[in-house]
RNA sequence: UGGGGUGUAGCCAAGUGGUAAGGCAACGGGUUUUGAUCCCGUCAUUCGCAGGUUCGAUUCCUGCCACCCCAGCCA
């Protein structure tokens, strides 16, 4: 994927290049990718993926693609459908191995019978708040439930009963027997089977008893074969009770889990329920909003998956906590789209500019390079005229030093064009500028000898005659700080979101080939960005852009100094 | 004050007994009809802190400090 030189291998990498030497699994690399199907894949999710595929394919093996799906009340078909859509369009094929952990209901059963049969779990009639009670704290062990040491074929006749549906949600509940005194709480007799009379996803009314995940996760790495058990740094100390369900139970294999830590990115929350409040409070329009860290909105905003894939590279693998700095996203994206996206010009907050000299019925097509690194890329014809939109940032009446762009008897190149010059600045009632009045010069034409006349700044412009009306979506991070979540002085999240992530551009002006952009095509709109066609609201002939992200853009750095160098003086 | 983890530049991250890779950012310079791209250069005498072992430590030992995770019949 990355033709970078390799910097050593990640602490995982490293473990699996060990065991295939040790000859540990006779070099079988299997991994698995296991998502709850209870609210869209996040970019958080996009790192676990390309490491576990990842590392499947870079050592000729096979990644799962299983379905984490314990819970009824939680999970969703819909979820399910967008998850698979997501991991394909990431890029990765888990070909027949897509699976769930309810194809594994019936195993599971028999190894809680397994359990109960060795003594090494019990049915207790406690209700939850008893378990809670009675469980400890972090510095205080627990006590034993008064049912700890039901016979074995008590709890077993129990067990049967609560799987034939004769107790209510909640009355009744399997219970690993290990340790209530452990310091580690994940084992104080965890639950590993509750009733819940719900109808499930796939299997329907055929169960009303399901596993809890600890349960269902272990043995279902078993079961598949899988090696390397990859998941994140908050089930290290769940662990321990992998290892003991191992060690419990006849199973045909050993996996082991391995934990690495979880992708922060800065100005971006990744955790399904606060995403699906944004959407519940309307905040988002819905997973998919290009501004959602979601896969499916980071993919409609335009983000291409090979640039996902470069980033989850280059963040590397590591047990270490982080936060990754925005720019790193943007410049895998940036670095991506630069490669490929046609170019073209578009003004985004137009200003009319008329060009006093320039016939008013004459129309000249200008020929404009589509990528200026790439001539196999073409070129295409832009409509030029006496009337223009130019951009009403790239005008100043008063300009600071070191602006190239236009100002009042100031010269500037139409990028494909003429040099012109401002004559006149018109203005309305308000003060604001309406109109810029300007002369061209006709010798420096493109492509003619005279163009070679060297002018500081050149600007993107459209015809007005010819310019196609489109909205244009400007997007920004959706929080004002980075870290949303973590707020010391215990604020919401929701306290921090940014009012300004959306912006619609409602004048902008587009040359006439975007009009015809596909659904998901991007473009690179000269000097302001990387824009794709929304793929749900554009219609064929009325596109509606979508900001991937801006260009790097160095005059803006200087403003913002200029401004900062201001506020401190 | 229990248990489990983690501490290398602004942000990531290699290195794990022999004297600090790489990327992002930043900053300088060159090319440029995108202030884009591209190219060149600069950017840790130092590896959380304090001791110790050693000819020599980011790497080994001891102590301390900081941060993250865990008390769902969620995953």
């Amino acid at each position: 994927m990355s033709d970078d030189a390799p910097a050593g291998l990640d602490f995982i990498r490293q473990i699996i290049a060990d065991d295939n030497a040790s000859g540990k699994h006779d070099g079988r690399v299997v991994t698995r990718f296991p998502p709850e199907p209870n609210g869209f894949l996040h970019i958080g999710h996009a790192k676990s993926v390309c490491l576990n595929f990842g590392v499947a394919e870079e050592n000729n093996g096979r990644c799962f693609l299983r379905f984490d799906d314990t819970n009824p009340l939680k999970e969703d078909q819909d979820f399910v459908d967008a998850i698979e859509a997501d991991v394909r369009w990431l890029g990765y094929d888990w070909e027949d191995r897509l699976t769930h952990a309810s194809d594994y209901y019936e195993d599971l059963y028999n190894c809680a019978v397994q359990l109960i049969e060795a003594g090494k779990a019990y049915v207790d009639s406690q209700t939850p708040d008893e378990i809670r009670a009675t469980r400890g704290t972090l510095t205080e062990p627990g006590q034993n439930s008064p049912h700890r040491e039901r016979p074995a074929a008590e709890s077993l006749d129990l067990f049967q009963r609560m799987r034939a549906g004769e107790f209510a949600d909640g009355e009744l509940v399997l219970r690993a027997k290990i340790n209530m005194a452990s310091p580690n709480i994940n084992l104080r007799d965890p639950i590993i089977f509750r009733i819940r009379h719900a109808a499930h996803q796939r299997t329907g009314d055929k169960w009303c008893i399901y596993p809890m995940y600890d349960f269902a996760h272990t043995i279902s790495d078993a079961l598949e074969g899988i090696t390397h058990s990859l998941c994140t740094l908050e089930f290290e100390d769940h662990r321990p009770l992998y290892d003991w369900i191992l060690d419990q139970l006849t199973l045909p294999h050993r996996p082991r889990q391995i934990e690495f830590s979880r992708l922060n990115v800065a100005y971006m929350i990744t955790s399904k329920r606060r995403l699906a409040e944004l959407i519940d409070i309307g905040q988002v329009g819905g997973w998919d909003d290009p501004r959602m860290p979601t896969i499916a909105g980071l993919r409609r905003r335009g983000y291409p998956a090979a640039a996902l894939r470069d980033f989850c590279s280059r963040v590397g693998v590591t047990k270490k906590d982080h936060l990754i700095e925005m720019a790193l996203l943007e410049t895998c994206v940036r670095e991506n789209l630069n490669e490929d996206a046609p170019r073209a010009m578009a003004v985004l907050d137009p200003v009319k500019l008329v060009l006093t000299n320039y016939p008013a019925d004459q129309v000249e097509m200008m020929t404009a390079a589509n990528h200026p690194q790439r001539g196999e890329l073409g070129e295409r014809e832009v409509p030029f005229g006496r009337e223009l939109w130019i951009e009403r940032d790239d005008f100043m009446e008063d300009p600071p030093k070191k602006f190239f762009r236009l100002k009042p008897g100031g010269e500037v190149r139409l990028r494909n064009a003429y040099i012109i010059r401002c004559d006149e600045v018109v203005k309305g009632e308000d003060g604001n500028v309406t109109e810029l009045r300007c002369t061209y010069d006709a010798d420096t034409r493109s492509g003619l000898p005279g163009a070679s006349r060297k002018v500081k700044g050149t600007i993107h412009w459209v015809s007005a005659a010819h310019a196609v009306s489109a909205p244009v979506r400007l997007y920004d991070r959706l929080f004002t700080v980075p870290r949303p979540d973590m707020d010391k002085s215990g604020r919401d999240f929701k306290d921090f979101l940014n009012p300004e992530s959306l912006q619609e551009m409602p004048a902008a002006k587009l040359e006439p080939v975007l009009g015809d952009a596909a659904a998901g095509a991007v473009y690179q709109f000269e000097r302001t960005g990387y824009f794709v066609a929304d793929s749900q609201d554009s219609q064929p002939g009325a596109p509606v852009f979508n900001r991937v992200v801006t260009l790097r853009d160095t005059w803006a750095k200087l403003e913002q100094a200029a401004l900062q160098e201001l506020g401190n003086a």
